[in-house]
DNA sequence: GTCTATATGCCGATAGAC
DNA sequence: GTCTATCGGCATATAGAC
């Protein structure tokens, strides 16, 4: 069975391991463009010349093929980073930039991560642990990054900096979204690059708030009266 | 059939009408918790004490009710802001950090948007359309918001407007997806309420850009242009 | 390692009794 | 308006042949 073999091993042969990763391959595009629920074992095998049956017996059943899946995706990612190890300073949110502008070409991957981590908030997701993690982790590099920053520009309350940091991720995944939805209308890379420094320049530097921009303190009637300059 | 009431006819009896929306309310329940494709007519029908055969007399299939379920929570929301039409100037800032504010207390609809909005952009969805047209509408009330608000207090460029716009609806829903995940460590109006403050001003006096951030020893020139009031 | 065949179950939708 | 009964389809997973 291939459940006991975790990390990977080597105790397979290559064309073995040739067609596990074919599998994990097939099942990202499925899961992203039909989700977990609605994507079947049979339409991923379809894509490697299988039958379900063949899937799983590479991965004994749907829902660890899953969890193999978002392993194999975070490995990848990480390998493409080896040595140009994640930045841990301020150069971070340049990095996050740039993976906007790498993603804008790869539709595929982020609708997976769109679509599953979405899903995930349903009853008893099995991919709920790994987004539980995956956003903790990302949002403790993003508020190490936010310190490090501070430390050389000024100062900063240490909550600002992690309302910040989500924020961030948040408005990278919220236009991908709208990016998956209207790809002609949304600059993935250029919204998220716009987003970012806001966010960057508000935490060194909040400027003034909301409601100084309140254009009059009560409306009467709300007919369409226009407020003047 | 009910296939032809579009706009909520009064020709049925008040005790149907009351089942009616009783449905609306437990698929709003269940396509939140469970999502579209693995929600079930069973499931809805047990919230409401029926079987899944009298949900279909209701409403003909499971698709028309999605639909219809989509456009009752959207006609609902509009019925809470009669008369508190939503604000077409500055205001409409505010009012989405209100809105934020509300759906702190209000898990379930919160769900229900991020669930199926992520799920629309699959295969053939049949919510697609509703999202787009949700997102384009959204943006656009958003824009004309900017629009009114550089008038009063500056100048700016038309292509950030809409960037900027993006980039607001985006980080409120990548913030409802992170506070669903992690309800006690996500602040999700006090977070929407910096990241659009963020934004906002951002349009208003830009900031330096990310680049002058960089750790790196060598800087080109070495002004750190210092930001405004 | 991959297949066919099958077990088992759930789903959406229809038909017709009450 | 709601039910029971049922049809047809498809899902995951297993068993065993090759």
């Amino acid at each position: 069975m291939a459940s006991e073999s975790v990390g990977g091993a080597a105790r397979t042969r290559p064309s073995t391991r040739r067609k596990h990763t074919e599998i994990l391959d097939a099942a990202i595009s499925i899961f992203g463009t039909k989700g977990y629920a609605n994507g079947t074992l049979a339409d991923i095998a379809d894509q490697v010349g299988l039958t379900h049956a063949g899937v799983l017996h590479h991965f004994g059943s749907k829902q660890n093929l899953l969890l193999q899946t978002l392993a194999y995706r975070d490995e990848t990612d990480v390998k493409d980073l080896v040595e140009k190890h994640i930045p841990d300073g301020p150069e971070l949110f340049l990095h996050l930039v740039r993976t906007a502008f790498a993603n804008a070409h790869r539709a595929g991957i982020v609708q997976v991560y769109t679509v599953l981590s979405a899903e995930s908030v349903t009853e008893d997701h099995p991919a709920r642990p790994f987004f539980e993690e995956r956003y903790a982790t990302l949002r403790r590099e993003v508020s190490d990054a936010f310190r490090v920053l501070c430390e050389q520009e000024g100062v900063t309350e240490p909550d600002t900096i992690d309302v910040a940091s989500a924020s961030i991720l948040a408005v990278m995944d919220g236009l991908q979204l709208q990016w998956l939805l209207h790809p002609a209308k949304i600059e993935l890379a250029g919204a998220t690059e716009f987003a970012i420094r806001a966010i960057v320049n508000a935490v060194l530097s909040p400027g003034p708030e909301l409601s100084s921009y309140r254009s009059d303190e009560a409306r009467p009637t709300g007919d369409t009266d226009r407020p003047r300059t």
